[in-house]
DNA sequence: GTATGATTTAAACGTTTGTTTTAATCGGGT
DNA sequence: ACCCGATTAAAACAAACGTTTAAATCATAC
């Protein structure tokens, strides 16, 4: 093979575009003329456009999804030995860490973030069935650990609150770029591990609220 | 005039098709369709499509944040008056109580409401430039209304929480679709005014967590 | 060296897109 | 009754899209 890594070059131009301009405003031929690669090489080795998006998000998803159970069972297995329950910061940085520790600048998964974020903002778009269907495992584990972490609240409340958690966790995937309004003197290049100490401040309060 | 309302049914049968597929998989062709008029009605009553699509936005947006707006001089006139500090949930509310109000069945506005949250997942899109124009003076406004409500908090720390709420709210106006994971126990039907105490618990929760 | 399967290339495919054009039709003012 | 600007209608426009085709090229095994 001349270029044995035709895929992964197609892969990694398609999140590109992906991530900034959307699914449906990115051609093609953006992709491939990014890649260095003939127009036809997309549907030869992934059939189509839509198997594309598809490949893209499975090659970061699985691994990360991977992560995220890994931390998450390990905390309730370690909370369950010392006869404990988990705390709800906890529980939510299992998910929350590994997500924005990719928006490392030089992880190569910056773009990926940004897809996510997208992804999960476009409803009834074609991404979101396949995403959902990498997700449902990981989401049920999440909410049961979750209740298990606030007893006290229903899982109608519950659900709620888990639904903005994430809905706040999406946009800052979306936001590395700076759209929104921001004022002089405010900094948002800030480290990881601030930012997420930062948003589990906020989730964590969320969560816990008294009614 | 035989139909004296080509621009109205034109206006709501985009709104509709923008708010469920997206701007860019939208065409003319079936909004034209929907609308029951000519295709070429488009570019003659508003120029292009992304002309259109401003005139979708504007016709709600304007109105709503002359509420918005409306609610929050109350507010703060009120608490001058009497001396006092504006709680931040009463300055959240200002802002989400009209927005979520729009998802009332009936309201003619259903629609509007997840274009926004659609709009606002995409940080380079078409849209964004146009609504964020039309935001700024309130958010602005609201912003120091915040600052007021929570003045032991640093502006780097309220800037980060504002965006997370908002995050959530966008989210949550995206979602009267089911597109997320719902218990089966869980009913996704509440009332307006209860989802706003719903979400006012979380958001003020977290706006005002210690650190 | 030659045959073989995998990959790349260039070209064309048929659709669909937003927009423009040109003619037909409408409604109110003189 | 007639005219005129505003609106509608049908058709065509060029451009861009995802996909397919068929030939050329490559790497490898015999």
């Amino acid at each position: 093979m001349s270029q044995p890594d035709t895929k992964q070059r197609i892969l990694c131009a398609a999140e590109h575009f992906f991530a900034r301009d959307g699914y449906h405003p990115t051609s093609l031929r953006s992709i491939t003329t990014e890649a260095k690669v003939n127009l036809a090489a997309v549907n030869y080795h992934f059939g189509s456009k839509e198997s594309l998006l598809e490949a893209v998000i499975e090659r970061r998803l699985n691994p990360l999804n991977e992560i995220r159970l890994g931390q998450l069972e390990a905390l309730l297995e370690k909370t369950e030995r010392a006869g404990e329950t988990p705390m709800c910061r906890e529980v939510l940085r299992t998910f929350v860490e590994p997500t924005l520790c990719l928006r490392l600048h030089g992880s190569d998964s910056e773009d990926f973030v940004a897809l996510i974020g997208r992804i999960l903002a476009e409803p009834r778009g074609v991404a979101m069935t396949i995403f959902m269907n990498h997700m449902e495992p990981l989401m049920n584990r999440l909410f049961q650990a979750l209740a298990l972490s606030l007893p006290e609240w229903s899982r109608q409340t519950l659900f709620w609150r888990v639904h903005f958690a994430f809905g706040s966790l999406s946009h800052i995937m979306r936001c590395h770029e700076r759209h929104s309004i921001v004022p002089d003197d405010v900094n948002i290049d800030v480290p990881v591990d601030d930012l997420v100490d930062i948003f589990l401040d906020f989730a964590t309060a969320g969560m816990e609220a008294t009614q």
